[in-house]
DNA sequence: ATTGCCGGGAC
DNA sequence: GTCCCGGCAAT
């Protein structure tokens, strides 16, 4: 464990701008120096107490234990929420407790995730299931993961229902991979049957299937997955929830809007806990220990790596809402496709006020272009 | 009035 | 692509 931030750059930032290139140099005595050799990296200006210091040291840790290890965030991210909220429903994951859904389908649940890695293109083919079959060919990139004795078998009349299944902790599911289908089902069978179905046109009969249906399912197992992304995205929103019964399907559309949707004027300032994200970069001030901006003409600026956007960093796994013909959600999102709503405005000082109107130079490019400061991001 | 920044324009 | 600004919402 020891120094385990290897990550974090303390880059110098550099006096910006020599004070030689026609610019106004009014600002120069408060900031920089005069001395050309010295090399003294802090842009003066507020010096952080040593507490903001800690803040960032425990953001940076938690950042980097998270990105080190996205995939057993399982551990960490259960310690991470101090949702409780979350037990219910995670307990339910991992029991194979049965009728879930209030859907059709007999006895498997069913959890539309249209995921992948897949574009977002065109819905669901509502063409004639045979010549979509020939049209789409194979949806996405047949992949499998091999984690129990699925055989790679081509009959399907091997009756591989009701699997005995890992016993508690890595479920798995099957993934239909039709283009924005992604249904998920619990058994190979019933993936295969949707598949046969809906999909492919056959007929339920089990009969003479030439396993084609293997091309358009994927096997994943959940536990890691599923929780990962139920914490990211259940998470922030139950908060205020009057709780859901049982868990997903109700809302991932909507769970997903948020991230640029009005939500925060209640969460934001109520709420400490940014779930996904972990903290909060307040204050950023010179301290982010980020690696500033170089004036050397070069583009390359701001925050630390890997992680850009405020709650992107930790879930790369997006769960798209699935733009299907969906109309039985109800009359849910205000229907305000073509206007962008405007976000509710961070509580974070940016360059402007805090290097002020007069010291522009020293804003980060965003800033000085008018757009969203992406130095102090929110 | 001030601040943050979207949308759009100029190059 | 970089750079700037009008104008609006939020403060
Ligand atoms: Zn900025």
């Amino acid at each position: 464990m020891g120094g385990g931030f290897a990550g974090l750059e303390f880059a110098l930032p550099q006096e910006p701008q020599a004070a030689d290139l026609g610019t106004p140099g009014t600002w120069a005595g408060a900031a920089g120096l005069p001395t050309p050799s010295v090399h003294i990296p802090v842009p003066a200006q507020r010096s952080p107490p040593g507490k903001a210091r800690l803040d960032e040291v425990l953001a940076a840790a938690a950042l980097t234990s998270l990105s080190t290890s996205p995939l057993y965030l399982g551990t960490s991210a259960v310690s991470f929420s101090p949702e409780p909220d979350l037990e219910p429903w995670r307990e339910a994951l991992t029991q194979p407790t049965d009728s879930y859904s209030p859907s059709s389908n007999s006895g498997d649940w069913v959890w539309d995730q249209a995921s992948d890695q897949s574009s977002p293109s065109t819905p669901s083919p509502p063409l004639p299931p045979e010549a979509a079959h020939f049209l789409f060919g194979e949806p996405t990139q047949r992949k499998r993961k091999v984690s129990w004795g699925s055989p790679g078998r081509v009959d399907s009349s091997a009756a591989p229902d009701r699997h005995p299944v890992a016993q508690s902790a890595v479920q798995v599911v099957f993934q239909c991979l039709w283009k924005s289908c992604g249904k998920v089902l619990r058994t190979a069978s019933a993936i295969q049957r949707h598949i046969r179905l809906v999909h492919l046109g056959r007929r339920a009969e089990p009969e003479h299937s030439d396993g084609e249906e293997d091309f358009y399912y994927t096997e994943l197992d959940i536990g890691v997955d599923m929780l990962t992304n139920g914490l990211c995205s259940l998470a922030p929103t139950s908060a205020e929830a009057p709780v859901p019964p049982a868990f997903p399907h109700l809302d991932l559309p909507s769970l997903l809007r948020p991230l640029a949707l009005p939500l925060p004027p209640l969460l934001s300032s109520a709420v400490p806990s940014k779930t996904c994200h972990g903290d909060h970069a307040h204050h950023a001030g010179e301290a982010t220990g980020g690696s500033w901006e170089q004036v050397s003409g070069h583009s390359g600026e701001e925050r630390s790596p890997s992680c850009s956007s405020p709650q992107g960093c930790l879930a790369p796994v997006h769960v798209d809402p699935q733009p299907t013909e969906g109309q039985a959600t109800a009359p849910a999102l205000p229907s305000k496709l073509g206007a962008s709503l405007r976000k509710p405005r961070g509580d974070a000082k940016k360059c402007r006020k805090v290097y002020g109107t007069d010291h522009r130079d020293l804003w980060c490019t965003a800033c000085r272009w008018k757009k969203a400061c992406q130095r102090f991001l929110d």
